[in-house]
DNA sequence: TACGTAGAAC
């Protein structure tokens, strides 16, 4: 009862309850001691979690598993994994619960390695594990072991269930097979609004803005699920990704006069992106100006970028001053402004952004890039020399160097942060964590397979060019999930057409 | 019988 009750009461109603159980005299009742546990993670109190829990005598499987649940949801992993781990006995569901405890806390590697654990135990999979699995799967970008948990899924004929259903859509999605993705989504008897919402935004992240806004319509038409907030925001990217402005402010406003749903932060940011991209910076700023409530970094940092995109120095400087009230240790914008102001030349403006980073202690994040070769994750970091076969990677960079040389490219080097000489930024951006990993790829990939690479920051301008001509002068398709987006590079091309 | 699951946010 109390379960059933969590999800959908408030703090106050929960307080009441526990007193209540309380007055009737069931705080020690096993049973309800573990209810109150999950009602309280429910709503986030780990505080109230552990007081339960601290009064129960015995606890048995399933009151540990919820407060390892619990304590896994509300950022205490670490406590979660000691719990597991003393526990004398642990059902499939412990270890689901732990596995997701990495998944949900962004620890997907620790994820995996727990799911091969489970495995070598013998431990029974579920579907519940795969999608657990497919979700540790999506954020490391790992195709390969995705492929396998959906041959698995289909070997052991596991119920594809609509969350099942949905994690593959994403994996796939997420992972730069959107062909694969669509075909899923199209085999499910039953999706619901997550299916939907994952599958228009995983085409809207590929590039594939018209087919998102198509696969909207269709699901309109088939008015068996409603849109809701999330829904838009993928509808909003699909507009983005192929600048299609009129259309993104007709949906954005149906939003609030068709469904009743109020347009949030996020959807604001989107149409500033959308404005923006499109080169009308003008309108993107009034839309930020306009905003009923205030904006967000996000909102500031969208303008910023198209700033960069289109190069507005006076609405860049605004956006960035509004960014450093809001959020004074935002790193990406502090390397986006020094990008504009390198493309202007203008190195008084970086030397000034990069004493001003340092007084306050903003860091740049290290770009870092995987790529995964035979099921096993290769992970570079910028500059980085520590990869085992690195001498041939160099070897390889400089025989694409040559290459590209040959084939008339100029580096673009904008985007090192700081004055120094050309020919050493040349050398900078072309040890960026993506180059590294594409080269990688160039060596130890057979011919024809594509080169699937996962960075943590934004593709860099240069590197774009770079991994277009490389698709052409290897032939070979290349394809890189950048902090925003896919990137499917073939034949001297990129998906993204310029909407970088 | 109780404990574990999917979508975004520039």
């Amino acid at each position: 009862m109390i379960r059933t009750c969590a999800q959908l009461l408030s703090h106050h109603s929960a307080t009441c309850l526990h007193a209540a159980v309380i007055k009737h005299g069931f705080e020690n009742d096993p049973h309800v001691q573990t209810g109150l546990i999950f009602m309280y993670a429910e709503l986030g109190c780990l505080g109230s979690c552990y007081g339960v829990f601290r009064h129960v005598l015995r606890p048995d499987l399933v009151c540990q598993t919820a407060m390892l649940h619990a304590c896994a949801k509300h950022g205490d992993v670490d406590f979660a994994r000691k719990m597991f781990d003393e526990m004398p006995h642990r059902d499939y569901i412990a270890w689901n619960a732990m596995v997701a405890g990495y998944a949900q806390c962004g620890s997907s590697r620790e994820a995996l390695e727990l799911f091969r654990e489970m495995q070598v135990e013998g431990v029974m999979l579920n579907e519940v594990s795969m999608v657990l699995l497919l979700s540790a799967c999506t954020q490391l970008g790992a195709l390969d072991q995705g492929r396998w948990a959906h041959a698995y899924v289909e070997r052991s004929k596991l119920r594809i269930t609509v969350s099942l259903g949905t994690a593959l859509v994403d994996m796939y999605a997420k992972c730069g097979d959107v062909d694969k993705a669509m075909e899923v989504f199209w085999e499910m008897k039953e999706r619901n609004v997550y299916t939907w919402s994952s599958a228009i935004g995983g085409l809207a992240m590929n590039g594939l803005g018209h087919e998102s806004l198509h696969l909207f319509s269709i699901m309109k038409k088939d008015g068996l699920v409603q849109p809701n907030e999330v829904t838009f925001i993928s509808v909003l990217r699909g507009c983005s990704v192929v600048g299609l402005v009129e259309e993104g402010r007709r949906h954005f406003e149906s939003m609030r006069s068709f469904y009743g749903i109020e347009p949030q932060l996020e959807h604001y940011g989107l149409m500033v992106d959308l404005y923006g991209r499109s080169g009308l910076l003008n309108e993107a700023l009034e839309f930020v100006n306009t905003m009923p409530m205030k904006p967000h970094s996000g909102a500031w940092s969208a303008l910023l970028h198209a700033c960069r995109m289109h190069r507005n120095k006076e609405i860049g400087e605004l956006a960035m001053n509004k960014i450093v009230e809001l959020d004074s240790k935002n790193d990406g914008a502090f390397v986006l402004l020094s990008n504009i102001y390198a493309d202007y030349k203008n190195w008084e403006g970086v030397i000034s952004l990069r004493q001003k980073m340092k007084a306050k202690g903003v860091r740049k994040l290290p770009g870092c890039s995987v790529i995964e070769i035979d099921g096993e994750a290769h992970e570079f970091i910028v500059g980085d020399k520590s990869h085992p076969r690195y001498d041939e990677i160099e070897l390889k960079l400089e025989e694409v160097c040559r290459c590209l040389r040959i084939a008339g490219y100029v580096a673009n080097t904008s985007s090192v942060l700081f004055d120094i000489e050309e020919e050493e930024k040349e050398v900078a951006v072309s040890r960026h964590s993506e180059r590294l990993a594409i080269a990688f790829g160039l060596i130890s990939l057979k011919e024809g397979v594509p080169i699937r690479v996962v960075m943590n920051l934004r593709i860099c301008w240069d590197c774009h060019e770079v991994a277009k001509m490389i698709s052409k002068i290897f032939d070979r398709e290349i394809i890189v999930r950048d902090r925003n987006r896919f990137h499917h590079f073939q034949d001297g091309e990129c998906s993204c057409k310029g909407y970088w």
